[in-house]
DNA sequence: CACGTAAGTTAGTATTCACTTACCAAGCAA
DNA sequence: TTGCTTGGTAAGTGAATACTAACTTACGTG
């Protein structure tokens, strides 16, 4: 008996791992597993076969936790909504809110999605995939996550447009750019590797924040140019 | 013998369709139901029998005229980028870039995709599903079709900054978030069939347009508050 | 140490999948 | 009619796939 359990000193990635683990752990596992693999290549790209091998145990153990593929793959949602834990995040958003500090806020509300979606690559491609496929665990995934961003969002927009801060927008057209915004800056790092635009974070957000909040024209006042119809040059 | 062909009177959907169709249009029809079939589960979630059946041909048939399923696929955005000729609304864009009509210039871009998205459902799935699944194929459409795209704008919105039309802004990041409006549009709309937001093209094209432009903030020097850092209360 | 429980394995099974082979018949030209 | 090209079919093939049944081994506890 060698003293020491094999604890990190395993090869990592294609390690047939230790042996023996608990009920619990090995669940774990195998959700983390499945989570990478559906992300590559969809539900059904990927085989309980594969899973398996990754975890380093035979594909029986899989259907012991789960009955079924799809319960694995549900499996998956249901732990992330769990862990899922933003309550730190929404009570700063609020005292932003409250203090109307509209740049900060719409920064920092931006630099939590770049954040996340960075952090959480896996778990956003699945979501992708899983939207695709029209899984309802997709579905409910957005109504309870999404939907609550787009209604907060919505709620202080409108209610700076009542109080004149701002102009006379849809809230709801607002709230969908703010979001797209960062959304698509990580769609775009994940889906194609593009560089062509790269940042913190922070620098990322301030810069889409600005063009959120202030527009990518010169106001009328500036010195320049008048707000005439058009300079036809 | 009846005397007449099937012609269109068969039921439309899982028809047995006509028999002896011309080789070419045999082709045309199965690359048609093939695309439709893998936008909506992705290229391992359907099966040749499946489109086969659709075709209400024997599966050998596809294999008569695609070596393997992989060719099929290709076959599918192979068609889609011969098809495509955006030769009218190129000639618009340049004619309205050069005439600096900066409010129709990027009404009529974000109008197009929304419009483009809107009629061509299927497509933008399967190009979702594809960047996914990591085809080459869809980097390559995204190359040849986005890259386009992002260098005109970016070229555009560099050139207005120089003018001093536009304020100091970053051009990637300008274009990136004048597309990630409409995108994020149409990309609610078909994978959460959300309806939230809704409206005809024009209408979106304009409200995000104003957006993107003016900015959500009332500008200082509207009656009602300066600029000053924040109005608590 | 016995011993029961829970983690793990091996070796399937039925089915489905992409793809093939060998054959058939519709149309058309000579 | 003959013959030949071409669109089409029936019936497979071997490899995978999700999932199962029956058996084995590690481990904590009375």
């Amino acid at each position: 008996m060698t003293s020491a359990p094999p604890t990190v000193a395993t090869a990592s990635l294609p390690a047939p791992a230790s042996r023996r683990m608990s009920g619990e752990d090995r669940r774990r596992q195998i959700v983390r597993i499945a989570m990478r693999r559906f992300s590559e290549k969809g539900f059904s790209g990927v085989t309980t076969k594969e899973i398996a091998a990754e975890a380093g145990v035979s594909e029986a153990i899989i259907f012991r936790h789960f009955a079924t593929k799809q319960e694995l793959y549900a499996a998956i949602l249901d732990q992330k909504m769990k862990d899922a834990d933003a309550a730190a995040f929404w009570a700063l958003m609020r005292e932003l809110a409250a203090r109307r500090d509209d740049r900060r806020f719409f920064e920092t509300i931006m630099q939590h999605i770049i954040e996340r979606h960075r952090a959480d690559y896996s778990f956003q491609r699945l979501l992708f995939f899983s939207a695709l496929e029209g899984h309802e665990l997709s579905e409910m995934f957005f109504r309870l996550y999404a939907r609550d961003i787009f209604d907060f969002l919505g709620d202080y927009i409108e209610t700076r447009v009542r109080e004149g801060a701002f102009r006379e927008v849809n809230p709801q057209v607002a709230a969908r750019s703010l979001f797209a915004m960062p959304f698509l800056q990580t769609m775009f790092e994940q889906l194609h590797r593009d560089q062509t635009v790269t940042g913190s974070p922070e620098t990322l957000a301030r810069a889409y924040a600005a063009i959120f909040l202030d527009g990518v024209s010169r106001p009328a006042t500036a010195p320049t140019a008048k707000s005439s119809p058009a300079r036809t040059s």
